[in-house]
DNA sequence: GGACACATGTAACGGGTTACATGATTTC
DNA sequence: GAAATCATGTAACCCGTTACATGTGTCC
């Protein structure tokens, strides 16, 4: 009986709303989470067998055709585990980015180093942008959208990772014209002007952008 | 002899900038790439050893007191394999934020796990930033930075998580003003407007916030 | 009726973390 | 001279991944 893990209870979560099969919970991972809490498929397989030995959920065989597959719902004991899981402190958030690794070593190796590691940020973050542009098109053309209870938390989360898709696909942009400035003196210059914008703002945020 | 992994290449770079003993390695780990590749500093002191069996690094062992030490250089082989993998393709980004489960999830608990959850993304961000303008404000006061070869790298990456944590704590802004509209129908339409935005901006990024 | 995407798992491996242990130096 | 912090590791464990295996509808 393994200890629950976050991906255990964002399966219990996912079980809140309705059952499941593990593939659509699989899928649903895949879908939703993908973009802050992302897993192999592979491990969903597992996880609802512990949720079902902690009496989180139930499980039911059925069978299509002659291969069997295995229906997921959850128990009161799961959503009031569920609903304590909630009020509990979270671990600060994590980013992994190889890209910036490569970046920050970048001096280091050929000229096209920087430019791949900038290129590969970019091409990434406007990849979820479209992805999200489709999402959205979606979700303003039609007016019985999937779950419309969850409608307002899925608009904060959507907002989540535009927001922070679009602050990467920007950063890129300016990335990639600060290193086009190739003079060794300008750029060092440029580059403490960075640091001194920062020092300079009194207020919290904001410091312009130019293109 | 393992494989080298990113994390590998992380301590690599280090080695071509300076050698460092296994401590100052564990440090700068912890400074410079905290942000973007979070690591146990335990593990720290394995890798070097790994670099050594490949041949991409030597160990220089010393004392202090009657207590020894290791200090790590790097080899010519070891430059040109990191010039090698500076080359190489890079992983997608990857986030990992309990926070934004939780927050996906908090129609499932009580009242306050919304506001937890996104206090505690604002928390974080406004953290980050607190230390951006204390590095921010050093270089800025310093006309001799350490390394002032590595500057303009060193900005970069700078703004790259400047502007990442910025943008959170502009969304948790949002956010809780978001949710403070209590009202279900109001918050729904709210929500529907957040897609719909998205949807109409033809162009890649902007759309306004109204805080 | 062959190919291909959909659907459902399992077993082994491995990188990284937690937890522990301990010496040296500085601070009060 | 006690406490705190700096410095240096190691061993065991675990979560998650990679790689494999195989059945089922559906398209052509």
């Amino acid at each position: 009986m393994k200890n629950l893990s976050t991906t255990s209870y964002a399966i219990l979560g996912l079980l809140a709303i309705q059952p499941w099969t593990t593939y659509e919970l699989a899928q649903q991972l895949r879908r939703n989470l993908h973009y802050f809490w992302p897993r192999a498929e592979s491990g969903v397989y597992e996880e609802p067998k512990n949720l079902v030995r902690h009496g989180l959920a139930e499980a039911r065989r059925e069978t299509v055709g002659r291969r069997p597959r295995t229906v997921y719902m959850i128990t009161d004991a799961g959503r009031s585990a569920l609903a304590d899981w909630l009020e509990g402190d979270s671990e600060p958030w994590t980013l992994f980015s190889e890209a910036l690794v490569r970046l920050w070593f970048a001096d280091h190796g050929g000229e096209s180093a920087l430019r791949k590691a900038i290129g590969a940020l970019r091409a990434q973050a406007q990849a979820t942008l479209s992805h999200g542009r489709a999402i959205a098109r979606e979700y303003a053309s039609s007016d019985t959208p999937p779950f419309p209870e969850r409608l307002a938390i899925n608009a904060m989360i959507f907002r989540f990772v535009w927001d922070y898709a679009a602050t990467i696909a920007k950063w890129a942009d300016w990335a990639e014209f600060f290193v086009e400035n190739r003079q060794e003196v300008r750029q060092r210059d440029a580059g403490l002007d960075v640091f001194r914008q920062v020092a300079k703002v009194a207020s919290k945020a904001a410091y312009a952008h130019r293109p």
